[in-house]
Order: structure tokens, then sequence, then C-alpha cells
RNA sequence: GGGAGCUUAGCUCAGUUGGUUCAGAGCAUCUGCCUUACAAGCAGAGGGUCACUGGUUCGAGUCCAGUAGUUCCCA
């Protein structure tokens, strides 16, 4: 038989996940088990896998392996979200290469394009997962634009609205000038940045040489100012107040107020004021009622309310307005100022605060179960330091803007009469209803008018912002709302766990509570799994605008989707970030990840555990003391580590429970158990076969969830196996410890240490492997290294094994805890250098036993310390004194 | 400006209610090995004032306070 000692992951990896899929192994429908439900953090229609979906989907896949392996009906759902802006913007584009204007469109034809877009492209990352292994069970792939999804987003719409909870009014909004829409103040990142602030001076009304002067870092908005202000109690300033001053350029005369919101010593003190343009502006131009100027255009160009540079970028305006002061001698300086600047989170393109007529969601008394949940651990927050921020965020929270500018998602439910067309917008009836005829009936009532027609009303323009459907993802995918109260529901929600990254702990994780305590009475999650960012190796959040993010299917085809799930696992503790190795720049320095190396090396490991056991004949019925005892020992450890998975895993301590296994599979079945199981020749008894494939069968079970394409195919190599049997669906088989195994691992333990520190010494004193020594043993517990007389000498190539009450001279010498070994050297032995070595031994054990013997001597430690922990130094002291006397005696034997 | 976190070996990180020989792991490094599964390997070894200062305690990497550096969130 000849396999490769290479392991190969592309051979396999396809055929594999074809067959689970194909075998409806991640399919789940309700039954009389116990569900474990994860929904899945839907991607973005448009996007393509990156680390921080690897990462994300592979904790996902660990958890719901392990529980399906636990006999739980294990569901995980998949599916994707529209990405109003981001797939707008896509589909804008694409339009634009085939020489087609979205304005020439209608909203029909539009989304029309948009669908046929997604259909051809938005299923790539769902695909890609499967590269990863996930095992979403894809028939209930979801989309936040399926008909009923659509629909549970206009019910949801309309009831809030009956509920008096969703608005519609005039407020500053943050507005997208690229994506020319408003965002929600959570979809706004603020970036510091080097401005200018310019000191600007206005000429006082009425005079030549008498000026105020403001300074401000956005001077295209002074064609929009309608005063000034200074602090009311600002002495330098109050012979101002109540005169006018001049829009440089424009001379529009604008009133000097007085407003304490003003900060006397910011700047000049004095501040011109934008109510446009500006949130603190707009609020003193509402206590002192300023006119409005909006001195800028939807996308971003100048007005013809601006008067000057009308169509022009606010940008290109920055800059020449400058220029045009400077002329003008309106400049007083201009200064380097660092700020934080507003970027839109799809676009990146800076907001500009705009004041304009949008939907709103009142969050203050929606979102009170929800922060009840988590302060109180009904929802519990991994790892828990999140709590503080998810507090922050819940007590300052803020209503939601969720109508956007937009064509590409759920047209909000709200129609206005034709006939009202003229009157201004803030006048006009509202009627909020699912469908047009409700609204229809609702306007007929609330006009009077019984021949009012469809064609006389017409709908509101605006869609509805993601997350407003996505806030609904954990119910609705089991049609919580267009079917409330269906058998799915009952079963599968509350879904168990969630595992996503902690930059949308506010955009969507606090409102998926929300909405879950609103429309199901109940929380959506118990936990709440929140992953690190991934930054590269400077210490950057990996971002596709950066383009320091590799490509991950290309890391998958180099190191195999086992060796990245393991490379990417290893070092990333829930909420810590991950410092991902990849080099910054691949095309230069090709793709290489030393973490994923580790982790296709350890796949490559198991690989070949697999080939040497495949060698092996069983023969005969009875199996050697040592077989016995390798046996013994490897089943305590496999049921020692059980636990301790079960443990981690109970706490998502996903990478320790990872290292743990590599551990286990590396030093302890490799390296020390088949070492001991290993034939001389190729046969062992039939018995010790067996016991040795349960073995590796339990292992690969427990390494399933983090590598389950390597584990599947030498699982299924194994043994026969039946049609039809898999170990994605192998039940854990392995009994937990009950602590019965302590006293054969302890041993073990021993014996392992005894030849490490024996092949040390060789190695010291240059004695090849390939030389048999003869060994002899110090100790008061013989019997334990005459019963593990075959592995040692197996390990250790022994020509005997003998024991010694006394220090042997020329022999060389190692300790193992109260135990010494000595190896007759004959006259090479190095005396001095020996005594040398002793005398530092005696001289930390010493060391040692003073600080023993400080602990035991106080007696408020005898009398504080808990009994276990006395007890210990006690033993220490008894130990450390046994082997004081062993090093004296050896001292004194050398002369 | 407000809040939260982090700082332990060259790198990435564990270290649970303060108490084993507690100062750890993986990777990297160094030494010796092509030993019949694996050089993507085997056997060994070295490496840290636990950011700094003070406090609580019989006992502090662990708890408290302050300082410095750093990251994130919010405005």
């Amino acid at each position: 038989m000849s396999i490769s000692t290479k392991y190969n992951p592309a051979e396999i990896e396809g055929k594999w996940y074809q067959f689970w899929e194909e075998n409806g192994f991640f399919k789940s429908v309700p039954d009389d088990r116990e569900p474990y439900t994860i929904v899945i953090p839907p991607p973005n229609v448009t996007g393509i896998l990156h680390m921080g979906h690897i990462l994300n989907n592979t904790i996902q896949d660990i958890l719901i392996r392990r529980k399906r392996m636990e006999g739980f009906n294990a569901c995980w759902v998949p599916g994707t979200d529209h990405a109003s802006i981001a797939t707008e913007a896509k589909v804008v584009k694409q339009l634009r290469d085939q020489g087609i204007k979205k304005s020439d469109l209608t909203r029909e034809e539009f989304l029309k394009h948009a669908f046929a877009w997604k259909d051809k492209y938005g299923g790539i990352i769902l695909q890609q997962l499967r590269k990863l292994g996930c095992s979403c069970d894809w028939d209930r792939t979801r989309f936040t634009m399926d008909d009923d999804y659509y629909e549970s987003v206009i019910r949801v719409f309309c009831d809030l609205y009956d509920k008096g909870l969703i608005y519609r009014g005039i407020r500053m909004v943050n507005w997208d000038p690229a994506g020319k829409t408003a965002l929600s103040d959570e979809e706004v990142i603020h970036r510091e940045a080097v401005g200018k602030l310019h000191q600007v001076r206005y000429l006082i009304e009425g005079t030549t040489d008498q000026y105020v002067t403001i300074a401000t870092t956005r001077p295209e908005t002074i064609l929009g100012d309608t005063a000034i202000s200074v602090h009311p109690n600002d002495k330098r300033y109050q012979h101002l107040v109540g005169k006018k001053a001049l829009v440089p350029l424009i001379n529009r005369p604008i009133p000097i107020i007085a407003d304490d919101y003003v900060t006397m010593e910011f700047g000049t003190g004095c501040l011109k004021v934008t109510p446009a343009h500006d949130v603190n502006d707009y609020q003193i131009g509402q206590r002192h009622n300023l006119p409005i100027i909006d001195v800028l255009n939807a996308d971003g160009t100048m007005s013809e309310a601006a008067q000057l540079y009308i169509g022009t970028d606010r940008f290109e305006c920055r800059k020449l307005i400058v220029k045009d002061l400077e002329a003008a001698g309106h400049i007083v300086k201009i200064e380097d100022y660092p700020h934080s600047v507003g970027h839109s989170e799809r676009t990146d393109a800076v907001i500009e605060p705009r004041l304009s007529l949008q939907w709103w969601v009142s969050m203050k008394t929606l979102g009170e179960p929800a922060y009840k949940a988590v302060m109180e651990d009904t929802i519990n927050l991994i790892p828990s330091k999140f709590k503080n921020t998810y507090r922050h965020w819940m007590e300052n929270i803020k209503d939601w803007c969720i109508s956007r500018q937009l064509w590409w998602g759920q047209q909000i439910p709200c129609w206005y009469l034709e006939s009202e067309k003229e009157l201004d917008e803030t006048e006009r009836q509202l009627f909020v209803a699912p469908t047009p005829e409700e609204a229809l009936e609702k306007a007929r009532k609330a006009t009077g008018n019984a021949s009012l027609g469809l064609s006389d009303m017409y709908q509101d323009a605006d869609v509805l912002d993601t997350w407003f459907s996505s806030w609904l993802w954990p119910f609705q995918v089991f049609k919580g709302i267009t079917n409330p109260g269906n058998e799915e529901l009952k079963y599968y929600y509350p879904t168990n766990d969630l595992v996503t990254g902690p930059d949308i702990l506010f955009f969507w994780v606090a409102r998926m509570i929300i909405a879950g305590y609103e429309y199901m009475g109940e929380k959506p999650f118990t936990n709440v799994y929140l992953t690190g960012l991934i930054r590269d190796q400077k210490g950057r959040k990996m971002s596709k605008s950066l383009g320091n993010s590799p490509d991950a299917l290309d890391l998958i085809a180099l190191y195999g989707a086992d060796g990245v799930r393991v490379g990417i696992l290893l070092s990333s503790p829930a909420g810590g970030d991950l410092m991902f190795d990849t080099p910054l720049d691949v095309e230069k320095d090709g793709l290489s990840s030393k973490l994923c190396e580790t982790g296709r090396n350890f796949a490559n490991k198991i690989w070949n555990a697999r080939n040497l056991v495949s060698m092996w004949t069983p023969e005969g019925d009875t199996m050697s003391n040592l077989e016995e005892r390798s046996i013994a020992w490897m089943q305590a450890r496999v049921q020692q580590a059980n636990a301790e998975l079960t443990q981690l895993f109970e706490q998502f301590r996903l990478s320790e429970a990872l290292m743990l296994l590599y551990k286990l599979i590396w030093d302890d079945f490799c390296s020390w158990f088949l070492e001991m199981l290993k034939p001389r020749g190729t046969s062992l008894s039939v018995p010790a076969y067996e016991k040795a494939l349960d073995l590796f069968e339990q292992l690969l079970q427990m390494v399933h969830p983090f590598m389950p394409f390597i584990s599947e195919e030498i699982w299924q190599n194994l043994r026969e196996r039946k049609s039809g049997e898999a170990l994605i669906l192998a039940r854990n088989s392995i009994v937990l410890n009950d602590n019965a195994g302590n006293e054969t691992i302890a041993q073990m333990g021993l014996i392992h240490e005894t030849i490490s520190a024996i092949r040390s010494l060789r190695l010291e004193k240059g004695i090849s492997n390939k030389t048999p020594i003869e060994l002899f043993v110090n100790t008061t517990e013989p019997e334990i290294f005459r019963a593990n007389q075959e592995i040692l000498s197996k390990f250790l190539n022994l020509e005997s094994l003998d024991f010694s009450s006394e220090p042997i001279s020329g022999a060389a010498t190692v300790r193992v805890k109260t135990h010494e070994f000595y190896i007759p050297l004959g006259d090479s032995i190095d005396v001095e250098a020996e005594k040398a070595k002793i005398r530092e031994e005696i001289k930390y054990l010493e060391g040692f036993l003073v600080s023993v013997m400080r602990k035991l001597d106080n007696e408020k430690f005898v009398a504080n310390a808990a009994p276990a922990v006395v007890e210990n130094e006690r033993q220490k002291k008894a130990d450390s004194e046994t082997k004081l006397k062993m090093l004296q005696e050896n001292l004194a034997s050398l002369g």
C-alpha cells in the first residue's frame, strides 16, 4: 500500500463537501431532539469572502459541528442581506458602463436590473463559504429582499408607525453626497484628519474698518451663514451684539447675536452660525429664529442659494473661496487643525450634516427590554467587557434614521395625496399601510372623499435602511412575522449562539435584541460571541479599501481549508484582535502565512499518523504488557482531554480548545502513544490494533469541528464504513473521565519525563542513540520502573535496567522528581563538572526549601491558607528534603 | 472632550476564586539527527525585572490607586 507522505487537501476537500451536502447532513428539520440554532450574520450580497468572514464563519462552523456531533438538531441558517447602498452603487456603476443612466430609468426598470445583478453575482460569497467547509443548511438560504421578508419589513414598519414609534420629521441628518442619501449615526465613521482652521473677518455693517473674526474649518459654508454668535458673558464683543455683519463676498447682512453655546476660548470666541449645515448651529438658529440657507445640493455641489460657485463641488469650492477671501482681504490666518471628520461607512465620502425630512424610529422605550436583557445576563456578550460598550450605547440611545434616498430596498409604505403635492412636504397627510389599497381606505376615511382612487395617491419614494430589515433576521428567517407562531419558529426560536464582530454591535446585534423582544416577546439568542478584528502586520484593520487583506480563496488553495481554519483560530481569543501574518505586499512577496502553515503542518501530521497505522497488520489475540500499558494510558489521556475540551467549549475558549487538541494529537498520540505501540515489524495484536483505531477515531471526532475535511477523509478510510456513515454525524463516544485514569497518567508522566531527561543526558554526553546503555535507578518505587521496563528500553535503547540504592561512581547522573538515574561511563566522566552541577542543584533546592519553610513557619499562613495549599507546601518540603539528601550523598560519593 | 480595554519570551497570545517547581504555550531561534509515518519531520536547548511607581495581604502576573504608552468606542 502506498499513500503519499504529503497531505493534499485539494484532492479531498471538494469530494467530502459534496458528500455531506448530497447526503443532507447539513439539513435540519424539527424533530424531538433538542435544537441548536445559529443564524449567520448575513454578508452583503455584494460581498466576497475576506479574512473577517473566515474567522467568523469558521467559529460558527466549529460550534454547529460540535453540537451536531453531540446529538443536537443543529441548524445553521445562511443568507445574505441586500445592502442597499453598496448594491445600488454597484448596479449604477454597471449600468453606467453599459451607457445607461439611472436617472433615465423608472424605479421598476432599475429594480429589474438590480435583481438581475443579484441573481448573477449575489451568491458568490455563499459559494465561497462552502470552500471553507461551512455546514449551513443551504435549503434555508434567505435573502432580506425575498418576498416574505420584504413583507415582514413592511408589516413591522406599519406596526411601529401605528404604535407611534415611527415618525417623519425634519432633522439634521448625516448626508452622504456620494450615495446621495441620509445615513444613521452608526453608519458614520469618525476619523482624525488634519484640516485647516481659517480665521475669516466679516465687516461690521455701516463701518469701513471694523471687523469681527470667526474661525471655521468649512469656509464654503460661509455662504450659508445667517448669524454670528458670541457668548453673552464675553466682554470683548458686548458692543457688537445687536449690530450686523456682512457675509464676505456676498455682503449679506446677518445679525450678531449672543448665545451661551459659544465657547469663549475656542478660536476668536466668535461663531459663524450656519443652521443648514451644522447640528449645533441649527439649534442656535431655532432659538433665535434664524433663516436657514442650504448652500449644498444633494450631490455635494454648491446650490443656487450659495449665490457663488454654483454647481462647484464642495471641496473645490473650499479652495476657490479661500483664494477669493484672501484676495478680498478677509483671511486673518490659516492654521493646521487636527479634528475628526465623519465618513460614510459605505462610500467613504465625507459626511455633510444636512437638514432634511426623514423617517425615524423612536428608540428610547423600544430599547428598554433589550437593555435589561444584557445587563441581567439573560443574553451574554462574550467577552463580557462588551457589556460596558453596550450599556453606554443603550443609555445614550438616539432615534434611528431609517429612510434612505435609494431604490434598492423596501419602499416605505406611506402614501400621499396627489392633490397635496403642492403643499409643503411637512404639511401633507400621511397614510401608512402595508398595501396601497389599505392606504386608500385610510385616505378615504380621513378625507371623507369616498371617490378617491389609487391614482389619486402616490407612494413615498424612499426605501428603508438595510438594518431595518436585518434586525428581524433571527425570527423572520423562520417567518416569524409573516407566519406567526409556526412550528419551525416555535422549535428554533430563540436561537442559541450568534457569532459576529464587535463593529456591528449597535448596527445589528442591539437592534436584533430590540426587535426580538418587541415582536417575539423573547430574546433572539442567548450568547453573542464577539470575534476580534483581523489586523495586518502593521496593526491596521484589514479592509478592502486598504488592500491589505489577502485573497481568502488563494489562502485556502495554498494551505487547505483545514489549514486556514486552524491558522486563523490558533491565536484568536474571543474579542481579541488577531494580528494576521500574511505579507503586506502579496504581489511582491508572495502569499504566505506562518499561522496557516502551522495548520497545514498539523493536518500533514495527522495524515502521516494514519499512514503509520495503515501499515500495521493485526495478528494474535493477546495484548502484550507494553500494548496494554500504552493503550490504558492513551485512553485515560483522551478521556481527560475530552473533559477539558467540553469545558473549553462551554466557555467559548475555542483557540485554547484547538491548542489542546493540537498537543493531544501531536505530542501524546503521535510522539508518545504511536511510538510506544509501534511494533518492531509490522504486526501487533488484534485487540491492540482495534483499540488503537478506536482511539484514533475518538481523536478524529474531537478534532472534526476544527478540521472537518481531513478528519472525515481519514475516518472514512480507517475502517470499513457502511454507505451513508460519516464522521460529521458520529456521536461522541468518549466516556467522561471519572479520574480513574489519573494514576495511570501520573505514572506514565514520570516515565516520559525520565525518557526526556535521559535523552537530554545522552545528547549532552555525546552518547549516540545507537549505543545501548546500562541504566541504574535509585528509587523508593522500583515497581513503577520495572512495570514500564519495556517502554524505557524501547525509547532509550537500554542494554539493561537495574536498581541501585547508592550513587555509582563514574556515572553520568540525572534526577527526575525524587528518582535518580545513573549511566556508567567508565573513566570518561568529568568529575569536577559533575560536582559543580550537583552543587548548583543543591543551591537551587536550598533556596526553594527556604521559601517553602518561610510559608510553613508563618503562623498566619498555616492558619489562613486553604488546607490543600498548606498540605502542598508540606509535600514540597518533604520532596525537596529527600532530593537534597540524595544530592549530598551523590556529591560525597564523587569525593 | 467623555468612556472602555490592553501592556507577560524575538513574534502572536494563555495565565480562571490571589497559593503547587508559576512565570507558561505555539511560532521563531540555536544544537544534534535523512532513527523504516511524517524534513510540512524527530530529539534536545536557550530565552522574560509579568510597562512603571506605590498600596492591600502571611503571600500579587493576578486585587486597589496613580503614571506612561497603545488600541477601540462615543461626541
